[in-house]
DNA sequence: TTTTATAACATTTTT
DNA sequence: TGTTATAAAA
């Protein structure tokens, strides 16, 4: 077995860390100051002193997150650490509840709703009230999000929702029906969201103390990493796992999920639901140069809380961070793109560098930059391909094969018909519930002679897929393959990405034997799209996505009030603080060089065209922390001047003059037929058609 | 009455 | 880009 050498890898605290002696542990500390690290070596030092993997419960933030643990813990011990269980709150919660769920009433095959599903079956149950549509609903949307947010606190709409919210208009009366609905619907068909993992497992904790003896004894040791953003339920399932031996890590100027029920005063409070904590700080930071952790400190520092502590670099030196403001978004991009290729020209691989924002669509004009430069980048965060409707499509056979009660995946299915639409896939659906078999079911189906055809072939596929009972998840899906793809390009657009994102779920069911698990994970963790083999890949993520990960260099964008911070967050005080802490995690990712960039061309917000101002956060940072670079930079000169040209024509026609040859990304050549009027134009595409695009939206180019 | 085609519109963050 | 409100068609 290799020798550890933790005297040269950890600095003093974070050995007092790895060291701990049992009982409860919290380490709170700043970013890049070594948390993760310590978690590490942590488990390392535990298996290396003789504790069993099995029993070491390791809950991170992502399974990426546990798993790349993992991988180093392995690759210091040079011994496998599989039996390590490591993995989410929402994940274990599953597991737990797949094997003793049973006892509080719930029974397997128990399926997990994803966020469109449950929007689905909350926008159906508001449907069937049949109310007038009066605005004394928020949609089905905003629905879940406060039913997320009051389940996460363990609170009730009472207790939850200000005054204020209801002199709006709303009715609690109907928010409660539907919750009634939602709630029984779910119950009754074996169906749980993902606050129900949390919450079922919690009151499967609450009422069969025998298993949390035997899950508590079992995990010898607890880790819980990212601490600050966990909530009221996943910090009280915590306390029933463990029975003592815990150790958590975080940093309460990085809670970021408020908008899930996290709060960082959990980690503060941490001490006092442990009598005895042992409290280690680490103050140094071993990620980025001094200048960064000045301009991230200052930033901070005008946070109306008082945050625990403050950073200090061993690397004194570095450039300073720079804040460029552009004309445009285009020139943004440009800027951007140019600004990487530099970089990488001096020798910085791709991989090293990221671009930063606050929502996922604010990187779409930048990555029609990216492509038309060549420049291999993937993202992270805004929409996930598992949640792409032919995606869902697919895998609804799946579900309906695995649970035949599976209400929704059934509607679904149905629904893809021609001539079959909401209506008369409830009432298929309503014949099939009351089946007891599937021979049943098949001879149900073929009773509906208008459909005859069609349902022919949806009949057969089943009786396919429930005549070979033992097949692999993998050959079930290959079967509904052969079935779907003569279905797929009569229904979307871009049929080819579509079917490469289907076998991409095939590759992905290899790994699993049991259909359950495989469904399971599909909603319970992040898959990524497929993409060519480059290994060398720029990335673009969310803040949120590039939590606790660093690079060389990067760029964070949009730094406008309304994008970040979120306009949505303007009204709460609390909610813009939590900005605070965003922005703060972007910037801390940064090892050497950080740019933060934004354009300063109009914006179309709250009912008007307005001049973008400066994120206000960094507004106020004086000139030596920050450096401020105008439009007029330099080196960039010809870049900004080339842009500048060709947006000083947006202000008539943007250059989308009847009869110019323009591209678009999704639909390919077109010619303009009506110049454009309110931003819109409309275009004659080859492949497509006629098509009104937005401006402002559509990725249209000159071609 | 139910389904499908079309136009309009809005886009935070994640398990 | 994907959803949703409205109109046309089956
Ligand atoms: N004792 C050390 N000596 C040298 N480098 C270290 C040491 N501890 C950690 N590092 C390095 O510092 C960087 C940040 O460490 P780590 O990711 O563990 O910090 P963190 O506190 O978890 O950060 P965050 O709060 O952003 O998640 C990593 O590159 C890590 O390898």
């Amino acid at each position: 077995m290799g020798e550890i050498d933790y005297q040269n890898n950890l600095n003093r605290a974070q050995q007092e860390a790895v060291f701990s002696p049992d009982g409860p542990t919290l380490i709170i500390a700043g970013a890049g100051s070594g948390k993760t690290r310590t978690l590490v070596y942590r488990v390392a030092w535990l298996v290396e002193n003789g504790i069993p993997p099995e029993r070491i419960l390791l809950l991170t933030f992502t399974r990426k997150a546990s798993q790349e643990m993992l991988r180093r813990v392995e690759q210091m011990l040079n011994r496998s650490c599989q039996g390590v269980a490591g993995g989410t709150f929402h994940s274990l919660a599953y597991k737990i509840l797949r094997i003793y769920g049973a006892t509080i009433g719930l029974n397997r095959p128990l399926t997990v709703l994803d966020r469109k599903d449950s929007e689905e079956l909350v926008g159906k149950i508001i449907k069937a009230k049949k109310w007038d549509k009066e605005k004394d609903l928020p949609d089905k949307k905003e629905f879940l999000e406060l039913l997320s947010r009051l389940v996460n606190r363990g609170q009730t709409f009472e207790e939850g929702l200000a005054k204020s919210f209801f002199e709006n208009g709303v009715s609690l009366s109907k928010l409660k029906e539907v919750n009634q609905d939602y709630e029984a619907f779910k119950r009754q068909h074996g169906l749980l969201d993902y606050d129900d993992l949390l919450s079922q497992c919690l009151h499967l904790f609450r009422q069969e103390t025998g298993v949390v003896r035997k899950l508590s004894a079992f995990y010898q040791y607890v880790l819980v990493d990212e601490y600050q953003d966990t909530n009221l339920l996943q910090a009280e399932m915590v306390r029933y796992l463990t029975q003592g031996n815990i150790m958590v890590v975080g940093d309460d100027s990085q809670s970021i999920y408020g908008f899930r029920g996290a709060h960082f005063k959990n980690i503060l409070n941490f001490p006092h639901q442990f009598p005895g904590t042992r409290v280690i700080k680490l103050e140094e930071n071993f990620r980025s140069s001094q200048p960064i952790l000045n301009l991230a400190n200052r930033m901070i520092s005008y946070s109306k809380e008082r945050y625990s502590k403050c950073l200090f670099s061993r690397f004194k030196e570095g450039e300073p961070p720079c804040c460029v403001e552009l004309p445009y978004e285009e020139s943004q991009s440009q800027f951007v793109t140019r600004q990487l290729q530099e970089f990488h020209n001096q020798g910085i691989p791709w991989q090293e560098m990221v671009v930063l924002f606050r929502a996922g669509h604010h990187s779409f004009n930048l990555e029609i930059f990216l492509q038309k430069e060549g420049i291999p980048f993937k993202k992270y965060g805004g929409r996930r391909f598992v949640e792409g409707a032919h995606i869902k499509d697919f895998l609804s056979y799946l579900k309906v094969a695995h649970n035949p009660m599976d209400v929704l995946a059934w509607e679904r299915i149905l629904k893809l018909l021609e001539g079959l639409g909401p209506k008369r896939a409830q009432e298929i659906v309503g014949q099939m519930t009351i089946c007891p078999d599937w021979v049943s079911r098949l001879k149900c189906l073929s009773r509906y002679p208008r459909l005859k055809s069609q349902l022919k072939g949806l009949s057969s596929l089943f009786q396919n897929l429930v005549d070979q009972p033992d097949s692999s998840p993998t050959q079930a899906l290959e079967t509904i393959w052969e079935y779907y793809q003569n279905l797929l390009p009569g229904l979307y657009e871009e049929p080819q990405r579509r079917q490469k994102e289907i076998e991409e779920i095939i590759r992905v069911s290899y790994n699993y034997t049991e259909t359950e698990t495989l469904l399971g994970d599909l909603s319970l963790e992040v898959y990524e799209e497929p993409d060519g083999q480059e290994k060398d890949q720029l990335t673009l993520s969310t803040v949120h996505s590039a939590k606790g990960l660093e690079w060389k260099v990067v760029f964070i964008i949009w730094l406008t009030e309304g994008r970040f911070p979120s306009s949505q967050s303007m009204l709460d005080p609390e909610e813009m603080e939590e900005e605070r802490r965003l922005l703060y995690v972007a910037i801390t990712r940064a090892k050497e060089r950080l740019f933060l960039t934004y354009p300063q061309s109009l914006s179309y917000r709250g009912g008007g065209w307005q001049k973008n101002d400066l994120c206000h956060f960094i507004a106020d940072i004086p000139e030596d922390l920050l450096v401020r670079q105008g439009r007029s930079v330099p080196n960039h000169s010809p870049l900004i001047h080339s842009s500048y040209v060709s947006e000083i024509s947006k202000e008539d026609d943007d250059g989308f003059s009847k009869g110019t040859k323009v591209f678009h990304p999704l639909f390919g050549n077109g010619v303009i037929q009506e110049p454009p009027q309110e931003r819109k134009v409309r275009v004659l595409f080859k492949r497509y058609g006629s098509k009104v695009l937005h401006l402002d939206y559509a990725r249209l180019e000159l071609g």
